[in-house]
DNA sequence: CAGTATCCTCATTGATACTG
DNA sequence: CAGTATCAATGAGGATACTG
């Protein structure tokens, strides 16, 4: 597959499809970040699964669930659903090349998030002393 | 602030937490990767903006989503609220140092869906042509 | 202007049961 | 095993009206 490096559209592309109510763009971005794909994504780049393991891996899923999140992301294209026809029947999900690009990126923010999960929490929510007395606080 | 680089646990820590059922970044995760919190992150991205400015921008949003979508982006300490006490009323949102981080990867997910999307549409779907004739391929 | 409150609709989700 | 079907509950989302 190509190497194109990083494709940011930053430079000079018109940004902003997305922001536009109909921009098709959007149908994927919610497919990749759907509560079940993202998790999805990260279990299968890291190999390929059967459906019953990547049930037992993604803690809280449902089988309906599961099944309608392989669904969308096959029909985008992100996954490969390979079906070996014995008894008792075996079904292989992986990434497709273009589906590991997009859950390279998935996971980049999940580690992310799991990173600096403790900076978030550790948090105080500034939102009442912000209002109240911003004057006075070091910080 | 640091510049830890990358911040990707692929190295050596545990990554998982996620598909752990009550992993808190599970919440983080739906609040960043939600419909409308995504596109707010983005616009924020480029700098800071007043409610009803948002609302311009981001099309199909209505007022209650994007309050509430503002409320737990703020709530997670992503996104500063500054409210000028002036009348007409002036609210001013923009994001914290490490609402911008997050915004940032956020971002490059979205670029990268708006820069291929074209890939994206143009496959043809492999779904029943696997199940059919997948005993001559080359595999 | 920047919301909140209310009501309403529909999509998403989950448990359970069933099928090839 | 790998789903689909069904039903019930929750939540997302939108339209409208109202307030500081």
């Amino acid at each position: 597959m190509e190497m194109d490096g990083e494709h940011t559209l930053s430079d000079q592309v018109r940004r902003g499809e997305l922001l536009n109510r109909n921009c098709p763009s959007r149908d994927v971005l919610r497919h990749l970040t759907s509560r079940w794909g993202v998790l999805v994504l990260i279990v299968l780049l890291e190999r390929g699964h059967r459906f019953s393991e990547l049930r037992r891996r993604i803690g809280g899923v449902s089988e309906k669930m599961l099944a309608q999140t392989l669904q969308a992301l096959e029909a985008d294209g992100f996954v490969n659903r390979i079906s070996h026809p014995v008894v008792p029947p075996h079904v292989d999900y992986s990434l497709t090349p273009i589906g590991k690009e997009a859950a390279l990126k998935v996971r980049e923010l999940a580690d992310w998030i799991e990173v600096n999960i403790g900076r978030i929490q550790g948090q105080v929510s500034t939102k009442q002393v912000a209002t109240a007395e911003m004057s006075r606080m070091g910080e």
